[in-house]
RNA sequence: GGUCGCGUAGCUCAGCUGGAUAGAGCAUCUGCCUUCUAAGCAGACGGUCCUAGGUUCGAAUCCUAGCGCGAUCACCA
């Protein structure tokens, strides 16, 4: 139990008894003592005031004369203003950096009977993996880890997009502009060459766009005449608008128009139809360019370091969800409008009417959600709940989908979980900050990135000098394990519900808040107990009085259980990040003023290696959280 | 326009379930390698916690309004 928790209850009992009466426990609130007043634990005293009826100070008096001479290891106190500052004797520390060393998987929490799914990556096979990917999958595979060590079984997955209309553009444009190009006979990455097509189906797009509205702007129509009528709704509507930003959402709906009524756009449709229908020339060309996109991606994940225990692909689930709507059009939570769409009416909850079919019939996003969601609760039975780590930008959608379960009658949708986490900004040439953007070519290529990081690490190491003797492959593990540490940590440290901004030199900087200063930390200490011969814990009481840095230590290290699950309640690696970050630090700090190995006192030479070796495997085991390895030597 | 989110040092971020004089890193400037790894340590400089009200013993933290920024409101995913 934690000293706070111990200190409540015993406190709680001390006072009930000292003042003849019961005691709200909410009164009784421990907290950390501030660096500068001296003390280990402070009870704020002002709720306590008026049941004692004295002044805040007085009660303090009263109240910390009671816990020193009732509890044994509170040494001696303080009041300052309001505040009861306790000293809790050396020895308590000691025995409790005594216990940590006992244990094998400090920090890790007793098994429960929960089963969770993460969910996390999910990308669509259109386009390589970028930065966004990369923060969302060190953050998923850092919950799952979390959530693990929470005592809870985790399945790592995610669901593959790989169809939707989206996929059948870049499938188009490979026929029409392709000329065969493969990834063999072009050298170039599965996922890369795909990408390259989807780029090319959005230029011929917009150039047919532009072609159709300057027809349009003629008065040459050959098209529907809705289409026709809400055209010239909008123009008229538009050029009544006063305002630019009203005036820019009109000729935005108008160029959407334009667009869904370009003949590239129509083939598009129909091949998406011709691909539910399984007609095998599209159905085959399909399998063949995703099959190009995922031993592109499994590179990637291979390089990241993220794996998964199961897979979902959308053309498994799709139906599924489609049926789910059959079903729910049948039961009255879904109605149909005249073109034959299915939507849900979610005003009552706040939101607006969704469409969940589209008219001719085939699935849209969340149909398929459904569906997915539906499978994975029939693949694992007693799955408690989901985990779906997508961007905020998804918000409204989860909400959406959320609701729909819940409309459906399915009680696990309480269970499920959007882990929102934010986008990632890049600051420009100008200094300006903004998303980044394909059309300007500032998408920052997951690849590149990995590649551009292990090769700084590389240069800094070599520069460093500190690993003479290691054989080349050791080394390229070690580069790897420094550049890829440090781009995890930094994208893991920020709270992940918060949009960031991208930093390329501070992602491959070594020094200060970042994932090489801890891993330093490790291999100083791996350096420090290789050196030191045999000792135990069996003399660590006989230590007669701790100093400031290491009483901070234990301390420290004494949180750390406490921190697992406040990461594991908040889904946030960014908890255990700055926790790794703080006692890094403080080692360090220790490290640097006093010598472990020329200490003359053979208790405290061991007590510090003991404190040494346990900050070593606090750090192992955080950055493990993490999804980040340490290296022995660096 | 409706809804949701954000606004803390020059920059990137902690702190936000209310508690003492608001913390780190980067950047700038001082010191410290004959000593277990200086990827370090010690220190200096740097603040209208967006603004205005309110709640209370106490507000960066909670509430209301305003300003600014962003996301979303697709038969895209």
């Amino acid at each position: 139990m934690s000293l706070d928790n111990k200190l409540t209850i015993k406190t709680l009992e001390l006072l009930s008894d000292f003042y003849e009466q019961a005691i709200d426990a909410n009164l009784i609130q421990f907290q950390k003592t501030r660096k500068d007043f001296e003390g280990d634990i402070t009870l704020v005293v002002f709720p306590l005031a008026k049941i004692a009826k004295k002044s805040p100070p007085q009660t303090g008096d009263e109240i910390g004369q009671l816990l020193v001479d009732k509890i044994d290891y509170i040494g001696s106190f303080n009041t300052v203003q309001g505040f009861l500052n306790l000293v809790i004797t050396d020895q308590y520390w000691l025995e409790e950096l005594k216990e940590i060393e006992t244990v094998d998987n400090y920090g890790i929490q007793p098994r429960t009977e929960q089963k969770l799914m993460v969910e996390y990556s999910s990308p669509n096979t259109n386009k390589p993996l970028h930065l966004g990917h990369l923060r969302n999958n060190f953050l998923g595979h850092s919950v799952a880890r979390i959530l693990e060590a929470n005592g809870h079984e985790v399945i790592k997955t995610q669901i593959i997009n790989d169809r939707g209309i989206h996929i059948c553009k870049s499938m188009l444009a490979w026929q029409r502009f392709g000329n065969g190009e493969t990834p063999e006979n072009s050298g170039i990455k599965g996922d890369k060459l795909v990408g390259k097509y989807y780029v090319k189906f959005d230029q011929a797009l917009k150039e047919e766009t532009e072609v159709v509205l300057a027809k349009w702007g003629q008065g040459e129509f050959d098209v529907e005449n809705e289409v026709m009528a809400e055209y010239q709704r909008l123009s008229l509507a538009a050029t009544e608008k006063e305002d630019a930003k009203s005036r820019k959402g009109i000729l935005d709906k108008i160029k959407k128009l334009a667009n869904n009524s370009t003949p590239i756009m129509k083939d598009v449709k129909e091949m998406l139809v011709k691909w539910e229908a399984k007609e095998p020339e599209v159905y085959e060309l399909w399998e063949k360019m995703n099959g190009w996109v995922y031993e592109g991606f499994n590179k990637t994940y291979e390089a990241m370091g993220v794996h998964f225990d199961k897979l979902y692909y959308e053309s498994d689930t799709y139906l599924k969800g489609k049926k789910l709507v059959e079903q729910g059009l049948k039961d009255n939570v879904f109605f149909q409008k005249e073109d034959q769409s299915v939507w849900i009416d979610l005003t009552d909850e706040g939101l607006d009417e969704k469409l969940v079919l589209r008219g001719d019939g085939t699935a849209v996003y969340v149909t398929q959600d459904m569906g997915t969601a539906q499978q994975r609760m029939e693949d694992f039975p007693g799955l408690s709940g989901i985990v779906y780590t997508v961007g905020n930008e998804q918000d409204y959608h989860f909400n959406v989908l959320f609701k729909i379960l819940q409309k459906l009658g399915y009680k696990w949708a309480e269970n499920c979980f959007h882990l929102s986490y934010g986008m990632i900004d890049l600051r420009n040439d100008k200094g300006e900050v903004g998303k980044m953007k394909s059309r300007e070519g500032t998408v920052v290529d997951a690849d590149d990135l990995v590649k551009e990081v292990v090769k700084m690490a590389q240069e800094m190491t070599e520069e460093r000098g500190h690993i003479e003797g290691m054989t080349e492959e050791e080394k390229n593990k070690l580069y790897q394990m420094i550049g890829l540490g440090g781009l995890k940590y930094y994208l893991l440290k920020v709270d992940p519900t918060k949009r960031m901004t991208f930093n390329p030199d501070e992602s491959v900087e070594l020094n200060g808040n970042t994932g090489p200063f801890i891993q330093y930390v490790y291999a100083r200490i791996s350096s420090l107990l290789r050196s030191a011969g045999n000792f135990s814990a069996q003399n660590i009481a006989e230590v007669d009085g701790l100093i400031d840095v290491e009483k901070e230590l234990v301390k420290k290290l004494v949180e750390y259980p406490q921190i697992v699950i406040q990461a594991g309640e908040d889904h946030s690696p960014a908890i255990i990040a700055n926790y790794i970050y703080d006692l890094g630090k403080n080692f360090n700090s220790l490290w640097q003023n006093v010598s472990v190995l020329k200490e003359e006192n053979q208790a405290k030479r061991e007590m510090r290696l003991i404190l040494s070796k346990n900050v070593a495997k606090v750090i192992k085991s955080g950055m493990y959280l993490l999804g980040i390895d340490v290296p022995e030597r660096m």
